[in-house]
DNA sequence: TTTTTTATTGACCCGTCAATCAAGAAAAAA
DNA sequence: TTTTTTCTTGATTGACGGGTCAATAAAAAA
């Protein structure tokens, strides 16, 4: 019993299923098939609103990096001071959203898309990028400008690099431990920047 | 012309044709055919040798390993105290050996693999620890035990996360400025533990 | 009512690829 | 020389998966 107004729906719930999927496998290697059935449709027309696999993978990845840039839009609405937007961002990364084990293992993929498709690689390189700058932006007032691009580097490369260890299947620690990690690397870092500042 | 003693010969050559195709194009879809071509046979001979392609992959993932491992155990051999230890396991993780970009894509998708792969997984995880414990037993002999796993947390977390970034392609930082953040932190959280010590 | 638009799917085509197999060719052994 | 063992590949098979298409059904429009 068709209704009009389908299209939106099913593209949200392609999306979602997609995510979803690819975070149970583990793995790209899932098929248009596997998708459309979670999201309760033929492949057929899966085809027919996206067009093509690549579209839907897309797709879900501009989801993700949307449903990020949310999260740390709303954190950073009621942070006022440097420190306190500073906190807001890190911990946009380690909100439940984010480090939920489907999107952290999509996350892993899209790397490794990226290697291979101009398109993901390009919407990578914004995210980190915006990331970047926000953290910096924030950093800028409490150290020196190299200073703030260094430790920005620093809490990204960090950051991604406890989302790999996440991504292993095996138990890995908390992600109360890990952010404190990155807390703790933060303060490390301006504390001896002041230092510095103060001789 | 077949000679006899050639199994060993072609092994090597597809383990080696493995690592580099995979890092040419950049992902796991690599067909025996070409792996096999490049490796300057048949597929069907890479058939004969390794029984399937999963063999091959994890055949080459073991390889890697051995070589990082081999890297770290010279450097260790003419290093006498903890931090010069310390030092030779940072280094080992960017040599131009393992810092070869063909490697570091290498890398990233063997943990993909090891997703839905149990060898796979096995293997990283017994690289991990290796690493980590390697830390720790330096680290023990500048500070206390709880710290000492914290710094190899971290110090794990953050050369992970530098490989992550530098597997996307477009250009990343020079491997000389991410291994000075790798030492920046294990300095700070050094001299951090130690005035607490001395508190 | 008739027509048009939207939604939907099963069946199908075509290409790819892992894995197999039988057969051939060269060296070593008998 | 004959036989056996090792090495090697072209051809083939079987499965799988992305993408297309014609056909159907319901709703909306005319």
């Amino acid at each position: 019993m068709p209704k009009y107004g389908m299209e939106p729906i099913r593209r949200t719930a392609l999306i979602d299923a997609t995510i979803r999927e690819i975070g149970r496998t583990g793995s790209l290697d899932v098929t248009v098939s596997q998708i459309a059935g979670r999201a309760g449709m033929s492949s057929a027309l899966a085809h027919h609103y996206f067009g093509s696999k690549d579209r839907i993978f897309l797709a879900a990845m501009r989801q993700i990096l949307t449903l990020f840039g949310e999260e740390a839009r709303v954190r950073l609405a009621t942070a006022d001071t440097p420190r306190e937007r500073l906190d807001a961002i890190i911990n946009a990364c380690f909100s439940d959203e984010q480090f939920d084990p489907d999107i952290i293992a999509a996350w892993l993929l899209f790397y490794v898309q990226a290697q291979t498709s101009p398109d993901v690689a390009r919407l990578l390189r914004i995210y980190r990028k915006r990331l970047h700058t926000n953290l910096v932006s924030c950093l800028v007032k409490l150290v020196n400008k190299p200073a703030a691009e260094r430790i920005a580097a620093g809490l990204g490369a960090l950051i991604d690099g406890i989302y790999l260890r996440h991504a292993l299947p095996g138990k890995a620690q908390s992600e109360a431990v890990t952010r404190a990690m990155v807390f703790d690397y933060l303060d490390l870092t301006l504390i001896r920047e002041r230092q510095r500042a103060a001789a």
